[in-house]
RNA sequence: CGGGAUGUAGCGCAGCUUGGUAGCGCACCUCGCUUGGGACGAGGGGGUCGCAGGUUCGAAUCCUGUCAUCCCGACCA
């Protein structure tokens, strides 16, 4: 490619309404234009990346035995209400209607309608298990689409379906992608860390996230670690190590005294002079439209989505002051467990809970608390408490760390919920209808892009791994009027054309700065300079992730060599 | 939906306080000069000032409403 034809122009300063350096790279290098919020449009530069990862993903996935298709991205609800989710789902599901009045809408996800073409083709045991996938876009109305193309509404996600006759040949499955997934970001010259994670809306059980670790922000997940065993976990999933033991609050008698202005848990432990970890802290929720107290360690946190799962909620908030007194007849601040109506408010005790001897509880009345209270003896307890990093490590019980990361791909468990919701069976051994057991596996293709990006760039621009480059090469004419240099690196990009190494000729019209620039913006991963040294026969050779002055003088078919042993051995 | 901010040329911004009919840099076009890390000079094209009302002789500027975008929380590949 030449680039004076490149339909591409790069921009001298960072557009204003990027936060995320991906993003700001993306558009300021040309790779892609916003349509709309978390729209976009891929530029040639973008659609050559997006090309190169999803021919990897293919690769792999097609090594694993998966059989790729493509399903609609305008469906009909009728599957939706089929499995129950056109109801719950709610606004990231984009709705419309056709010409007949006929609900639709767009895809965010395939579940549905890979389970009814399933359905409609394999009916024996004897053609499962089966996985199909395809590579596609997607679209999701985000209340809040950021970050470009890590948080797009429209997006390219590969998604893959696998569906099974037992348990045991799903976590066979399961394994296989596990180990493609490794390989396919591998491949693309990424990092990743798969993380046990919470299965969300999609529902099954056992779920891993592939995370791009990363120190910014951009990474929107929490990401707990061992550094001693191999456990690792999203916050919304992760377990910590907690002693139990010897948390007594002291207090020799059960009785209400008075806590003035001691709304949060630091006034309180200060004003009657007890660690946090004495006090038993409750947290008022409206989960669905219906309330919820958890009662949780007073160091601890409430972990919402843990909190969500456990009352199967799909929609959670805080109670506010006026409901708290209308729900739980209490005052903020001063909430115990005792006084509610179980029948209509939920209550729920943390592990952390256990073990507690002689703790601070509210009294339900404004400024005063319960001390030397203790829990009765029939209490359930469960996991909704958030991990704090330094807190123990479940199965080694060395201190956990945190850190950041960017979701790129997930492998899911799911079992039978859309297979039975959508009455989706085939017969086995013995002739009796089975549901299928499935498993869902996704990548994000267009965030891999973007995470590649927040991974590998310098003040200078991307630096693309060589798998997902757009071009591995720019040759570069110093001075395009030098008939020397114009015809040197001429016959350089044709060479490279010749040996499909892909390449692009900087045969504009402007001076060296400008396309040294444009070469480190985009992030090339090789720079042939054609300049002066042509008069002793060399060109200049340089990589794009080695400093601005590291380069090699060599020859013209030397250069043209290494070009071909790098691309050879993708690095 | 809650909290914060911003909408002026393709991009980055000034002008708004104190109303007087729109400007700067980059990019783009022409000419000259230059040519190894985003040169320089001269000339030129491009904007219903987010949108709708209102106040006023007159609104980018003041008022009201609305929409959009960005950042922080709930969603997730």
């Amino acid at each position: 490619m030449k680039m004076s034809k490149l339909f591409n122009k790069t921009l001298r300063e960072f557009p204003n309404d990027a936060d995320a350096m991906s993003h700001k790279l993306l558009v300021r290098a040309g790779f892609i234009k916003k349509l709309a919020n978390g729209i976009y449009t891929y530029m040639p530069l973008a659609q050559r990346v997006l090309n190169k990862i999803s021919n990897i993903v293919r690769d792999e996935m097609n090594l694993s035995g998966a059989q790729e298709l493509l399903m609609p991205f305008v469906q009909p609800a009728e599957v939706w209400k089929k499995s129950g989710r056109w109801n719950v789902y709610g606004k990231e599901l984009l709705r419309c209607n056709d010409r007949h009045d006929n609900e639709m809408c767009l895809a965010p996800t395939h579940e549905e309608v890979i389970t009814s073409t399933v359905a409609d083709t394999i009916t024996s045991y004897k053609d499962l298990p089966i996985n199909v996938y395809q590579i596609q876009t997607k679209f999701r109305d985000e209340i809040r689409p950021r970050f470009g193309l890590l948080r797009g509404r429209e997006f390219i996600m590969k998604d893959a379906y696998s569906f099974h006759t037992s348990q045991a040949d799903l976590e066979r499955e399961y394994e296989v992608m596990a180990q493609t997934y490794t390989n396919i970001f591998k491949r693309c010259g990424l990092d990743t860390k798969a993380v046990q994670s919470d299965s969300g809306a999609i529902g099954g059980n056992v779920s891993h996230e592939y995370m791009v670790l990363t120190d910014t922000m951009v990474g929107e997940n929490d990401v707990f670690y061992c550094q001693s065993c191999d456990y690792s976990a999203n916050s919304n999933h992760a377990i910590s190590f907690l002693n139990v033991e010897n948390v007594d609050g002291g207090f020799e008698k059960e009785e209400i005294v008075d806590t003035p202005n001691t709304k949060t848990i630091d006034d309180l432990a200060k004003f009657l002079n007890v660690k946090p970890n004495c006090i038993l802290k409750a947290v008022a929720y409206i989960a669905d439209s219906k309330p919820v107290v958890a009662m949780i360690r007073g160091d601890k946190e409430i972990e919402e989505t843990k909190l969500m799962n456990a009352v199967g909620a799909l929609e959670i908030r805080p109670m506010e002051d006026s409901e708290i007194v209308e729900y739980l007849n209490s005052s903020a601040g001063f909430i115990s467990y005792r006084n509610v109506d179980k029948s209509k408010v939920k209550v729920l005790f943390d592990k952390s809970a256990k073990g507690m001897k002689n703790f601070v509880l509210g009294a339900d009345i404004k400024d005063k608390h319960i001390v030397g209270a203790n829990l009765e003896d029939n209490i359930e307890f469960v996991d909704i408490s958030l991990v704090k990093e330094g807190e123990l490590c479940p199965i080694c019980k060395k201190p956990l760390k945190v850190t950041r990361g960017i979701e790129v791909g997930n492998i899911f468990q799911l079992g039978t919920k859309y297979s039975k919701a959508m009455n989706a069976c085939y017969t086995d051994e013995n002739g009796e209808l089975k549901p299928y057991i499935m498993g869902c596996y996704g990548i994000g293709v267009s965030r891999t892009m973007a995470a590649a990006i927040e991974k590998y760039h310098d003040d200078f621009g991307i630096i693309w791994p060589v798998a997902i480059a757009p071009y591995h090469v720019d040759v570069v004419p110093v001075d395009i009027n030098d008939k020397d240099q114009m015809e040197t690196a001429q016959k350089i990009y044709d060479a490279l054309n010749s040996l499909k190494i892909e390449a692009v000729l900087d045969d504009r019209d402007y001076r060296a700065g400008v396309k040294f620039k444009d070469a480190d913006l985009i992030g090339f991963p090789i720079r042939i300079t054609v300049g002066k040294s042509i008069s002793e026969g060399l060109v200049e050779f340089k990589l794009r992730k080695d400093n601005k002055d590291k380069m090699v003088k060599i020859t013209p078919t030397d250069a043209i060599e290494k070009c071909k042993q790098m691309v050879l051995n993708q690095i």
